[in-house]
DNA sequence: GATAACCGTGCACAATGGGTGCATGATCGA
DNA sequence: TCGATCATGCACCCATTGTGCACGGTTATC
C-alpha cells in the first residue's frame, strides 16, 4: 500500500503510467481520478524540467526522455525498499499498512490464512487483500498499492525472470489433478496416467493462457495429443463440465473441489505430472523487510503443509 | 534548489537535522519554521512506524534507527541525482532553477561571473548564489538550497574525500602572496621567500582556522617559526592591520587588495609557496548533469584565467 | 462518411495537508 | 534563581491537490 514510501507519488503514477500506458488504466490503478493523474503528470514535467509524455492519437505516450526517467527510476524505487526495509529490520520494527495481492486460489489458500495469522500476532497491523490477476498485481505492486503477490509463475507476460522491479520466491509447485465425472471408467482409481486419457475429450482454458501452457507441455512431455473438446475460463464452470459429461480436465491440487457430487479427481502418475509454480513476488528491495520475512515464512509453512498433507503423491 | 526532488522532502529535512542536530539550525536551512521541522519529523515517523529521534536534554537526538535511516539515504539521493542528471542530459534539457553557494572570495571572482554567464545563456533559468562559508555550504547542499559549491578544501570539518554525499572538483589552486607595508624595505621587491621574512611580526586568523593551518604548514616546510602577532578574521581587518605596521600577512591571490594605499603585494618564491586548494563541491551523483558539467566548464575557464593572468608567478 | 465510443484535459470547487506565529514546557548555563 | 535556548502544541490560514463535469480530439463501426 501507498505506505510511507519516499518517493514523490507523482514519480509512482509515472510509473504506473509507464506500465499500462493510458491515463484511465493509471487512475484506476492509483486511486486517483483520471484528472488527477493527468495534472500530476503535467506538474511532473513541469517541476522536473522535462518533456515526459507526447500525444499520440487519442492517448499519450511516454517520451524517450520519459522512459529514461521510469526505466531508471526502478533503482530508485529498489534502493528505496532496500532502505526501509533495512530500517525497518535494525529498528526491530514493522510498517503499520500492508498489501496482499494474488489470484482467487491463491488468496483462498494462501493469502487468507496468512492474513488471518498476521491479524492475531500483529493487531494493530492494517493488512488488506486485494483479489487480482497475476498481471494486475505486478501493476498493484509497481502502485505500491500492494506489497506482497502470490500469483502463478510466468502467468504475466510482463513477468520477468530478472526484471528489476520485483523479487520473487517460489512457495510451491501446486500439482494439477485429473477431474473425470464419477461414471467415468476410472473413476475408482486412486491415480492415472495421461496416456490412459489421451482418447478422452479434454476441457480447458483458451489457447494462450498459462494453464493451457501447462496443459499441452504435460501432453507433449508423454508424446500424446489430446483432443479439446470444450473451453472454460473458470474452475467453476470446468468443474461443471466435466461433471456434465462433456468431458474431463485438470484441476490444480488448491483448487477445492467443493460440492461437485459427480466429478472425481485423480492424481497423475507418470512422466508427464503437470504443476503450476506458485511464487510470492515484492518488490525488489524489500524482501529484507521484517514482515516480508515474516510472510514468506508464514506462506512457505502453509504451503510445505499443504504439500505434507498429500505425501502419498510425490512416490 | 529544492528543485524537483523526487525524494520526499520529510526525509531531506531529517538528513538535514542528522547533519546541524538541532530543530531550530535545521529550519533556518532549510527555509522551514521550527515547528513545521518538529511537525515534519513527526510525521515522517509516523508514516514510517519508525521511532528516529529520542529526546536529549533540551533538544533531541537520533535514535540508532534514525542515523541508520539517514546514512542509508545517502546512496538514495545520491541515486536520484545521478538518474535526473542523466536524463536531463538524455533530454538535452536542464532544471528551471539553480543553487549556487560559496564563501566571500569565491562568491565575488568566481560565481558571480558564472551567474553572469548563465544568465545570459539561460535566460530563463532562475540562478541564486547565496554567500556562505563551507562549512554551511554542505548544510545548503544537503538541504537542496543549493545545487553546486565553491569552498576552500579541507576548509569544513564535515568535509571527507569520499563522503558518500558530495563529489568534488579541483578548481584552482589560490597562491597565498605576502602583504607588506609599503614602507617595508623589501616593498619594492616583486617577489620574496618566507625565509626573508622570518623575523617578521604575522598576522594571521585564529588558530584553528583553515588558513592559519596553511600558514603554519608554509612555515613548517622552510624550517622556521614565524612570530604570530595578531590576529583577524577578515582580510579586510587583516590589510588594515598591516597599512597600519603592525606587521606582514598572507593573502590568498584571488582577494582583491583594493584601494589599501600603504600595503603591497609580493609573489611568494621558494620552498613554501603557499596555496589554498579551491574546490567545487555538488552532490553526489549530480556530476553528470548538463547544467553541472556546464557550470564546472565555466568555473574552469574563469579559473583558468585567473591563472593565466599572473604566470611569471609559476616560475 | 456520419455517429458513437473512448481518451485526455481544462475548469470550478472543495477539502485536506502543511506552514506560520505565538505561547508553553522543559532543560542547561550563569 | 533567573535567563536563555530548544522543542512542541495549538489555532489559524493558505496553498496544494483531488473530484466531478464538460469539452475537444481521435479512432472505430456501421
Amino acid at each position: 500500500m501507498h505506505n510511507g514510501c519516499m518517493i514523490d507519488p507523482r514519480l509512482i503514477t509515472l510509473r504506473v503510467f509507464a506500465r499500462c500506458g493510458t491515463v484511465g488504466a493509471t487512475a484506476e490503478l492509483t486511486g486517483y481520478s483520471p484528472s488527477a493523474v493527468s495534472a500530476q503528470l503535467r506538474e511532473l514535467q513541469r517541476v522536473l524540467g522535462m518533456q515526459l509524455l507526447t500525444k499520440d492519437g487519442r492517448g499519450v505516450r511516454l517520451t524517450a526522455t520519459g522512459r529514461y526517467l521510469v526505466a531508471g527510476s526502478d533503482t530508485l524505487v529498489a534502493e528505496w525498499e532496500r532502505l526501509r526495509a533495512a530500517a525497518m529490520a535494525a529498528g526491530d520494527q514493522v510498517q503499520s499498512r500492508f498489501g496482499l495481492g494474488g489470484f482467487s486460489t491463491a488468496a483462498a489458500q494462501l493469502l487468507a490464512p496468512l492474513a488471518a495469522t498476521l491479524r492475531s500476532t500483529r493487531p494493530q497491523l492494517e493488512v488488506q487483500v486485494l483479489e487480482a490477476d497475476p498481471d494486475r498485481c505486478f501493476d498493484l505492486l509497481v502502485a505500491e498499492r500492494i506489497d506482497l503477490a502470490v500469483i502463478v509463475a510466468m502467468q504475466s507476460d510482463t513477468y520477468l525472470e530478472d526484471d528489476p522491479r520485483f523479487e520473487q520466491t517460489v512457495l510451491l509447485d501446486d500439482p494439477l489433478d485429473v477431474i473425470i465425472p464419477s461414471d467415468h471408467p476410472l473413476a475408482s482409481r486412486e491415480t492415472v496416467t495421461l496416456e490412459e486419457l489421451a482418447s478422452e475429450p479434454w476441457i480447458t482454458e483458451a489457447a494462450g493462457s498459462t494453464y493451457h501452457s501447462l496443459f499441452t507441455a504435460a501432453f507433449t512431455a508423454v508424446g500424446v495429443t489430446p483432443r479439446i473438446a470444450h473451453e472454460a475460463v473458470e474452475w467453476e464452470t470446468q468443474i461443471a463440465f466435466v461433471g456434465a459429461g462433456l468431458g474431463v480436465g485438470l484441476l490444480p491440487r488448491l483448487a477445492p473441489l467443493r460440492s461437485a457430487e459427480n466429478v472425481v479427481r485423480l492424481r497423475i502418475t507418470g512422466k508427464g505430472k503437470p504443476a503450476r509454480r506458485i511464487v510470492a513476488a515484492v518488490r525488489k528491495g524489500s524482501l529484507a523487510s521484517p514482515l516480508i520475512q515474516e510472510s514468506l515464512g508464514i506462506l512457505q509453512v502453509r504451503a510445505n503443509r499443504i504439500l505434507a498433507a498429500r505425501p502419498e503423491d510425490d512416490l
